[in-house]
DNA sequence: TTGAAAGCGTTACCAC
DNA sequence: GTGGTAACGCTTTCAA
């Protein structure tokens, strides 16, 4: 591996010259500089990472953190994140923590206080006291992308009002008996899945429909929704006439449910969703969008402002889910 | 932050002491290690990730590169990887690079030289010449989860071998009509798609059944092979009794899409995918099940043997699917 | 078993 | 505008 020092030597120019040349900090003249840049290529220079981290004092990486990477949610704003971090020349380093898990542990105790990266993204983390603690410990800018609520700075969603309005809309329509499906279906019932259950309930008390509030609990896969949905719309008497879903692959669930048990959607029953899925599209899914790769993009906009002025205080960034009408919604029946 | 001079000045050794107290690394009495150990923690010592790769030439982390990290099969894989290097200690550095795009060619041009890795996983990247060459440039051990064929470590799943399975399984149950659904539905065919797509036309024509061959088009996608499958099952006489799709995914837009043009599954038409997906279940699909998750966490395993052994010759270690029985198939019908 | 000192490959300060 | 040289924070050889 040809060094800085080899570069140096075939441009017949000093270490300090050449790192000048190419890095583009200090000043080099320019017939210098054509020299370097010719030898540094002939000779096929690519400067150590690490030295450069040692010498510097940044990693020119940027760490992302987040509980899944195989969910919708989850890996498009990584998706996202990924894209812009590549058009900085940054890189990204991953780190997978599941809740509940030693792993998850470690990447706190341990991984993270590595800090192989000059700022972090946490993507829909969740931390406990403690971990958020550990967090804000490493010293070095955060970015969250939804999850963690103040005191750092946040891309956030507005979670309450995109379920509010999407009851809005179904209330719009003339529905009184409008379900919430999915949420609290496991163990762990994520602080996003509870706002947008609080966003439905408060629609519902507003418009005087207390009475008709009901929850469907269910995990947030399409198979877990599908299967409650089954038990819930068995009924023909209990059934609602529209279901506010905590998102759009479970709303999917519900309407496949319905379709098995010879409910017609949208004639028997309205469902809106939340996120316009890949699979929205295809169900004539009403639904709140939001697109978390942009989020992703704009975390990592604000993560570098950050790293450019330290001094800059937290911000949060919202971003507001934007209703899309499609067949899944109409007027309730009769 | 407390560097190993302040360990060592605090335990009252010098500083080669207390780095091989901590690394383990030679010899050091065990009072003096204790010493060294308290004064560590005391301090909060953390080594600095980029000195010690400085000086001992390896980075302590796994570069992953990977043409998606939103779809299913990889966003599986890539959790398998990173739980296993998470065991290990083991950073990762992803690299996304879709088929295609200018952000591809940095990763291979750029990227990729900076070497930031001991070891390179890639995840079913298919490269080409250009970028295989880049890759086998970088002079690092490398493994490969399917997507690259020969003079590499690879973990394979033998994608013939699972189609021509599927293929035999509706043979034996009577099936003659047999179609192909997905592959061949974007600009970019995926070599995995055109293996698969070899295994079902293998397995038709040893059968005798090389007139009924039919590959209906998809991108793999359930919405794209939903639309394919409505348009290709609209009308009956030229329908076939079976389907052997490319993927889970695609067998359920297949399966939705019979369904909506009132077509039993099994008893008009038997439908078999590939992946044992997460929503195959709910389908009660027939599907030949591969573990994605498994398949990463045996690359990192093979990688961690070439960087213990770089004398160690390239390694193709397969892994194959194996027919799980559900529902969606049967005798065909009459 | 321990310590001193020489790297590892850059950058950056300070003279020239 | 350019070159020498001291960091950066650790590991590792070599002597003691």
């Amino acid at each position: 591996m040809a060094g800085i020092a080899d570069v140096a030597a075939l441009a017949g120019v000093s270490k300090s010259t050449a790192s000048r040349a190419l890095s583009g900090r200090g000043h080099v003249s320019a017939t210098t500089r054509a020299k370097v840049v010719v030898a540094a290529e002939t000779l096929g220079y690519v400067p150590s990472t690490t030295a450069v981290s040692l010498a510097t004092g940044h990693t020119n990486s940027i760490g992302v953190i987040m509980p899944y990477v195989t969910r919708w949610f989850f890996a498009e704003v990584l998706e996202g994140v990924q894209q812009r971090l590549l058009e900085e020349g940054l890189d990204l380093t991953l780190y997978d923590a599941k809740p509940g898990t030693a792993a998850r542990a470690r990447v706190f105790d341990d991984f993270l206080a590595r800090k192989r990266f000059d700022g972090l993204i946490a993507i829909g983390l969740e931390p406990e006291d403690r971990e958020l603690e550990r967090l804000l410990a490493i010293g070095c800018p955060l970015v969250s992308v939804v999850g963690i609520a103040g005191s750092v700075s946040v891309i956030a969603v507005d979670d309450d009002y995109a379920t509010r309005r999407a009851t809005e809309h179904l209330i719009g329509l003339g529905h009184e008996s409008i379900a919430f499906l999915g949420g609290g279906g496991g163990e762990h019932w994520p602080q996003v899945e509870r706002r947008r259950l609080e966003g439905y309930t408060a629609a519902m008390e507003d418009a005087g429909l207390a009475a008709h509030i009901s929850h469907i609990r269910a995990a947030a896969s399409l198979p877990a929704s599908y299967n409650a949905a089954v038990d819930a719309l068995g009924d023909v008497r209990s059934r609602p006439t529209g279901i506010v879903a905590v998102s759009d692959e479970v709303a999917v669930g519900g309407i496949i449910a319905a379709r098995r048990l010879g409910i017609r959607v949208p004639g028997d029953l309205s469902v809106v969703g939340i996120d316009d899925h890949e699979y929205a599209e295809m169900f004539s899914l009403t639904t709140l969008r939001q697109v978390p790769r942009e989020q992703g993009a704009a975390a990592v906009d604000l993560l570098l402002a950050h790293l450019a002025d330290p001094e800059k205080p937290p911000q949060t960034i919202h971003m507001k889910a934007r209703l899309i009408v499609r067949s899944s919604t109409a007027a309730p029946p009769e």
